[in-house]
DNA sequence: TTGTATGCGTTATCAT
DNA sequence: ATGATAACGCATACAA
């Protein structure tokens, strides 16, 4: 249709194709093309024909011969569990600006939150190299991980802290001492003496310290735990809504609830709103991420907040030391703050 | 630290190391490993040998080297317009799925709406060759897209319909139709004769098509529009809200109002809520795209739905078609539906 | 049935 | 300052 310019006669122009037009060797192409700042020795006349055959030809690098030649590919992966879950969006939000940032391309993939796929995802950076790797691992062992920077040399940085490998640095929060400490507000502040729990598997990786997070408070506090008030749930909307079904058969209840994730708090909202309870007047509930839908709900959601833009930059920062030889002198482990947000529902 | 391997002297095995552990040369490495189910003659005894070799040294196929050499790179590239937007998760999540299922990896982009970012796209699938490309542009031109294509040689696959180019399959719906359809219905069935409009700019694809649908259905029922009632947004929660309290100044209100999303929607309803107004009773909210959060909202949202797994199916079976040879005949333009969910708000 | 030789598009090490 | 030449890891045409 628009053939204005060339005839190509078969692909992208490559640097044959230019040294041919520029009347140079291949290699000097090369040369002037990959030291526009590193003064290698080039005489401004050479460069300038280069210069005005690459324009003419439109010619654009080959990363994929680069990458080869050179063993580095100028992407990172990223896994995240739930490509579905706005929390991880922000995040890759913020890792590919810093990424951009680098000139580099991110490639991305999604676990589920299923082992399977996150050994493929593994399987897929050892079968093309990437320059870094950052992940939430939920099942990954240490020795899954070990071998992927055994195989790859690829520096990794790991969301989440169940990771304690000496060239894996750690971005992840302080859960245990944040739900301490909001559990705590809700028993000083708010006068709760029996706070229920809507939680999830203990092999997701926040789980466990939540659950001591809570716990401590509780001791702390002198109160006992109900466990006919531990419900739990799989992170999704309707699965807090079950909880709090199942809850609500068995003829007792606690006076605040707590769940794991706003999603779940957000079902256990709504599910005590339709039975005819008032939030938090019966019950009080109070989340964890501070997502978006925090503000929708009637009455807000009062939780805890994380910071995904901030996980995102210095996960992604502490991935580009390692990538650009700014190799710490041990396992870095950075925490990213949490703050209570208190609103309406608790 | 866990060495109870072999001593990889320098990066991952290649076929040489595989083949002089076999004792074979590297192309009978390449032909066993390549050729498990086309029957390419290699004996049974020195298949074994390789096999064994493999296994032994953990060997997995370079995918760079393989790319260079056989000019496919078994990934494609998704270009989305937000990537915080539950809409576009769904739609990347059916593509991975079936991207997966052709043993395709996917590298995902994210434009954020500008067209700085999608002219960057393009220049990274210039550089880093890929199978091919799935994208939803904004403000890409046919003439951007048709240098792509005469340049890569790339199938591409494209959500929405503003783009004509005979090598390019389109999937989107029929917005037009629907909002027709879903204003008429708010007007023959809830008997609203003053209908507001929260859009967006024009430039953007849906734009014009629903604005269209939407003066159709008024003017079929006899109604005139009052451009008063005309409110334009950027898509985010935020600009839903600011466009009601704008509109609350003008000292007269429409009984329904149309938002171009359910974001804008819900900032509408939760700004008349605040400003002490019912929703339905005083105002009646229609949304479009049917997202989670529009069943959190109190009262539940109105909305026309999209139906993103479906949308991002189609457009990933229409782009494998053409990876795998199966070019159809002529441009594919397929419409996925659209449907109205009746809920409180309108 | 298998081995030899060649090339994909780069970068890097030699020379000159 | 620049031009041959080799090499990255793999696939394939050709020879044997």
């Amino acid at each position: 249709m628009t053939s204005d310019k060339h005839i190509d006669q078969s692909g992208p122009p490559t640097m044959q194709d230019v040294a041919k037009l520029a009347g140079v060797s291949q290699p000097t192409v090369s040369r002037v093309l990959n030291n526009t700042k590193t003064t290698i020795p080039v005489s401004k006349k050479t460069r300038d024909k280069v210069l005005v055959a690459v324009k003419e030809l439109g010619y654009r690098p080959n990363m994929t011969a680069r990458s080869l030649r050179t063993q580095r590919t100028h992407m990172i992966s990223l896994l995240v569990a739930d490509i579905t879950n706005n929390f991880y969006h922000l995040i890759a939000q913020a890792i590919q600006e810093v990424a951009r940032a680098h000139d580099y391309d991110m490639l991305i993939a999604n676990s589920d939150h299923v082992y399977e796929n996150e050994k493929r995802f593994c399987e897929a950076v050892i079968r093309r190299p990437v320059d870094g790797v950052i992940m939430v691992p939920q099942y990954l062992t240490y020795g899954d991980l070990d071998e992927l920077i055994t195989l790859t040399n690829t520096p990794i940085t790991v969301l989440g802290q169940h990771i304690n490998h000496p060239a894996i640095d750690v971005v992840g929060a302080d859960d245990e001492q944040a739900t301490f400490e909001a559990i705590t507000w809700l028993i000083a502040e708010r006068g709760h003496k029996s706070i229920g729990y809507i939680g999830v598997a203990l092999d997701y990786p926040p789980s466990p310290r939540r659950w001591q997070g809570f716990q401590r408070a509780l001791k702390t506090a002198g109160l006992t735990f109900d466990p006919d008030f531990y419900m739990q749930g799989d992170w999704s909307f309707e699965s807090g809504r079950q909880a709090i079904n199942r809850l609500l058969k068995i003829g007792k209840r606690p006076s605040a609830i707590f769940a794991l994730n706003d999603l779940m708090a957000i079902g256990a909202i709504l599910a005590l709103q339709d039975a005819g309870l008032s939030v938090p007047d019966d019950v009080a509930i109070m989340g964890f991420d501070n997502m978006r839908e925090a503000t929708i709900v009637r009455p807000r959601l009062t939780t805890i907040a994380q910071y995904p833009t901030e996980i995102g930059q210095k996960v992604a920062e502490a991935l580009f030391d390692r990538i650009e030889g700014r190799e710490p002198d041990a396992r870095r482990e950075l925490t990213v703050p949490l703050k209570l947000i208190v609103r309406e529902s608790a």
